[in-house]
DNA sequence: TGCACGATGAAC
DNA sequence: TTCATCGTGCAC
């Protein structure tokens, strides 16, 4: 399993998400080594797509949106769950995307289709927003076979509040995984 | 210092 | 369609 450089990440949000697409995501803890192959994502432009959190501008909690690529924004939602990001372009870029939802490879226990139960399965919490994914413990991989998989582009989903932003085709999945969320 | 609300998920 | 549950951002 070959850990994805920084070099990834800083890259255009749109082609980063796509490309998350069959790549692995493994988080350690206490020596277990879960494993999920991301299926669903969504891509968050930056301060000017109104439904990223980073239109509100530089705050506490967005503040890992606008740091340097490659590193987790971790944030609750609802009170009761958390989502997962990878930070993706040149720092102040502020754009992210979104893992929507996981294949179980290993060591996951429960559901993971849609970003709240990823990160349940996945035993992600607001500790690893921060995380430098080209680190240890908690990162993306990418196998050497590559497998060419169809992607359906879709818009995203709980966001029409933001205008025309909420039609963009910024939700991104493996056509016919039956891992994707149902929406 | 208070309060409305959300990149959700599950029940009804 | 409603609700659980609470951190964040902004109004006051």
């Amino acid at each position: 399993m070959q850990k994805l450089p920084r070099a990834f990440y800083d890259r255009n949000t749109v082609d980063v998400a796509q490309e998350l697409l069959g790549k692995y995501l493994i988080h350690i803890t206490r020596g277990v080594q879960r494993i999920g192959r991301i299926v669903e994502v969504e891509a968050y432009l930056g301060p000017h797509d109104l439904a990223a959190h980073s239109a509100r501008g530089l705050t506490e909690r967005t503040k890992i949106m606008f740091g340097p690529p490659g590193h987790a924004y971790v944030y609750m939602i609802y009170g009761m769950y958390f989502c997962m990001n990878v930070v993706t372009e040149r720092e102040g870029h502020a754009s992210a995307v979104l893992l929507r939802a996981v294949e179980p490879i290993k060591n996951v226990v429960g559901r993971t289709q849609g970003p709240g139960l990823l990160c349940k399965a996945m035993r992600i919490d607001k500790r690893l927003n921060g995380h430098d994914l080209t680190s240890g413990g908690f990162y993306i991989g990418v196998t050497r076979k590559t497998e060419t998989a169809l992607i359906v582009k879709r818009p995203r989903i709980g966001v029409d509040y933001a205008g025309h932003w909420a039609r963009r085709l910024l939700r991104f999945y493996i056509k016919d995984n039956p891992f994707v969320s149902k929406r």
